[in-house]
DNA sequence: CTTCCGATCGTCT
DNA sequence: GACGATCGGAAGA
């Protein structure tokens, strides 16, 4: 199979319906030891300004938020306690917004996966934020990158058959950003984060 | 099966 | 100096 980055322009839909879309979508890592490629299978929204529960609530910009005032289609990455996690920045420069990318289906490259993962069975390598990233190697060292260029980047993918909308996970203490349907995953899919 | 807790570090106050 | 968009192991039911 042969991976090519989506077009730049896919980036720039509304954050809603660009997380939806990102639903279904290969994420592509040309890691030193080989290629690494899962399906997108679960994501969340990050609303800017107005979303409690965004590092970038009430336009708060700083060293670590800086990326999501800029284009569409960067890289966030961003550290919680031990693990890293994957954003998507959307929205119009400016405009701070963000899509987390929560879970993934290995497609390419198990063998790998397996070894940054460990022993743990398959459905439990990529399916939460944190895994995803160490399944496929990525570091903080991403940030700022553009999700269109190698070694690291999305490519068209087959998109899902259901897509299920729910709340979002992990966000307690943040009002009632806490029940926005912002959580958007493939149906039924076995390795869809379970936490809540 | 479920709940509880510690890890461990960049970022912000 | 406190906190967190998480994870996995341990302990309990």
């Amino acid at each position: 199979m042969n991976f090519q980055p989506i077009a730049a322009n896919f980036f720039q839909q509304p954050t809603i319906e660009l997380a939806q879309n990102l639903v279904g979508q290969y994420l592509v890592h040309q890691h030193p030891e080989g290629v690494m490629v899962v399906k997108i299978i679960e994501t969340e929204a990050y609303m800017g300004a107005e979303d409690r529960a965004a590092h970038s609530f009430g336009n708060r910009r700083t060293k670590r938020t800086e990326v999501m005032f800029g284009e569409p289609g960067l890289v966030y990455t961003y550290q919680m306690h031990t693990h890293i996690l994957m954003n998507v920045v959307s929205g119009p420069v400016g405009k701070p917004e963000a899509i987390l990318l929560r879970a993934g289906e290995p497609v390419v490259g198990h063998e790998l996966m397996q070894q940054f993962r460990g022993t743990n069975a398959m459905k439990n390598w990529t399916n939460g934020p944190g895994k995803l990233s160490k399944a496929l190697d990525v570091s903080m060292s991403y940030y700022g990158h553009h999700w269109t260029e190698e070694p690291l980047f999305i490519a068209p993918g087959p998109g899902v058959t259901e897509l299920e909308i729910g709340p979002r996970v992990g966000i307690q203490n943040t009002g009632e950003a806490v029940e926005y349907p912002y959580r958007f995953s493939e149906k039924g899919h076995p390795m869809v984060s379970k936490y809540r």
